[in-house]
DNA sequence: CTGTTAGCGCTTTCAA
DNA sequence: TTGAAAGCGCTAACAG
């Protein structure tokens, strides 16, 4: 059997409070005591249990965040990020998948793991409103995220609209006419990134009187090969453009690869725009001009409301109206480097 | 104050073993009882502690994976491996980032966490062997990463001088004669993954009888713009190179970068291999060529030591001989794409 | 500075 | 099928 703090505290010859006590540093203990302390609990290869301690102390000092995917950059450096940050406030991340799954997302923020951590910041794409809202407690949850979310739990989220209208506005104000969407998505059905991003697109069009034309809105799936199928099918199907707004940078990589294997110069035949600024975005070839989302200012508020939050649950109040849930939107930022022209 | 099993126990009129009974379906209990168990804990809004079944249970079905950072594809993406296998046998997954510090790292296996999760998977770049063979008990560890490691734990690698050695010898046999290496690193210096393909990369010279040029080796931080400083430095030192082995995909990407920039056609005046085979290389321009580490391979091999180190764990095994630890490394093998030329 | 008591919330006995 | 008691390992709270 394991030993336990009794029985360092045994071996040494004092109680198990003073083991502890010499442990922690929780209570000052004589030196005496806590040398033989420590001699006891390295002879018999003693270890804290931290269940335990979570158990006493009803706090875990670890945060969790769950993404949909580990592998998708965004998701990525935004867990780097924030773990970044935690760290220097010496409190512990970890990071869980869903798969994008509702059932996952779901399962993360169930009732049960709220003991496992002091809050929860979950990056939801695959529950609806309902689904969260029907959850019955205040837990110290903090919504991520470019879906519609109930308004009971805070929310962070970027500019979308705006991110999408200053990169089409963009593509336009520099000598394009026919703007295509990869990843785009009809207006009227889920109210998610994409949605958000091609009413951006559609916005920019307007502002300057004119309206894209429908079949330069392509439907993609979320991966690198799915940007480069796109304008493989753009091409194929003859369809006329000269610029290409990718809903994601990691779409955009896709676009550019397409674009190369058909020969397409860009951007003197076709510029493009992505969305998310990746670090790994600079070092497309060309170097690929992007929307960012406002990382940082992302993860600060995000950070700020989870304090807030947990504050409020840990002074016992159930649903406090001391400060409403907040919703955040981040401040958006076109950044050009080469897969566009200058003005 | 949350409600307990006691309080939904004396609300429905039962024992609180009754509730626990009725909530797990661990033990059968009378339909009427169940309503009535159900029916007490909706109304008080309980919530099951997880930690109490923890520290009861002495499990938590939950494995721990170490990375150094969030935020680079290899780790992203052996994450989300490692999760999809994990969630496949119902069980969980949380990623932590050490930050590639050694006090970090060698706090994620501590002692005092080891409660917290069943077994723990540690990709070390921060600790040398001493540290880790210092850790006093047999923990449910499994070891990953290309470093030096203490034999008393299992440990899966790559086969990270074999594959290096392949890369090299392509570049050699479809014609580069000045292969520059980008990222390498002094022989006898760490054990590293650097320093394993640098290794390959010498071997592969000696294999057709030559020796590389020491000028041609270049040592490089491990981001992005590292891969672009480098063949920049190379161009502007007037370094005769006509083929670039990037350790590692990431360099590579910034290699590619800086040979655009400089005008460079690829695979036509320099060709490029990189390593590690991420998601994302398919879809450079030109496509990369790069050597596929065996991701699948160590993922299945990392989950069957796990479960075999557990096990033993669990049997109360101190320092089991049943079976001793097992040290794999995995196969590579050159995936051709069009960074370089065919044989 | 050190010890005693009690209990965090759950679940494994053992008994009815 | 249900209950009572005991305890997982740790640490507040209150002595001394």
């Amino acid at each position: 059997m394991k030993p336990t703090m009794s029985d360092v505290a045994r071996a040494a010859g004092v109680s198990a409070m003073t083991v502890s006590n010499a442990l922690t540093g929780r209570r000052p203990v004589s030196p005496a005591t806590r040398a033989r302390v420590e001699r006891a609990a390295a002879d018999l290869g003693y270890e804290l249990n931290l269940t335990a301690r979570h158990l006493r102390a009803g706090r875990t000092d670890t945060v969790a965040l769950v993404v949909p995917h580990f592998d998708h950059p965004y998701y990525g450096e935004l867990a780097a990020r924030m773990g970044r940050h935690l760290a220097d406030q010496g409190r512990h991340l970890v990071v869980e998948q869903s798969g994008a799954r509702r059932e996952a997302e779901l399962a993360a923020v169930a009732p049960a793991r709220w003991q496992l951590y002091d809050g929860v910041l979950l990056s939801a794409v695959g529950t609806t409103p309902d689904d969260l809202a029907g959850l019955h407690t205040s837990v110290p949850l903090v919504l991520l995220g470019e879906q519609q979310m109930p308004a009971r739990y805070d929310h962070v989220r970027m500019d979308n609209v705006a991110g999408a209208r200053l990169a089409t506005r963009h593509l336009l104000a520099t000598g394009s006419r026919r703007v295509a969407i990869v990843g785009g998505a009809d207006p009227d059905r889920d109210a998610g990134m994409r949605t958000a991003r091609t009413l951006g697109w559609t916005m920019a069009h307007t502002d300057t009187g004119t309206a894209p034309a429908p079949e330069l809105l392509v439907r993609t799936g979320p991966d690198l090969s799915a940007g480069r199928d796109a304008v493989r099918r753009l091409l194929s199907d003859g369809t006329d453009f000269d610029a290409v707004f990718a809903v994601t940078d990691t779409l955009a990589v896709g676009v550019l690869a397409a674009l190369a294997e058909a020969g397409r110069r860009v951007p003197d035949d076709v510029q493009v725009v992505g969305f998310d600024n990746l670090a790994s975005s600079g070092f497309t070839v060309p170097a690929l001009t992007t929307v960012d989302p406002g990382h940082e200012q992302m993860a600060v508020e995000t950070l700020r409301l989870l304090d807030q939050v947990v504050a409020r649950a840990a002074s016992g109040e159930a649903d406090g109206r001391s400060s409403g849930p907040e919703h955040v939107t981040a401040p958006v930022r076109l950044v050009v480097r080469a897969t566009t022209r200058s003005a």
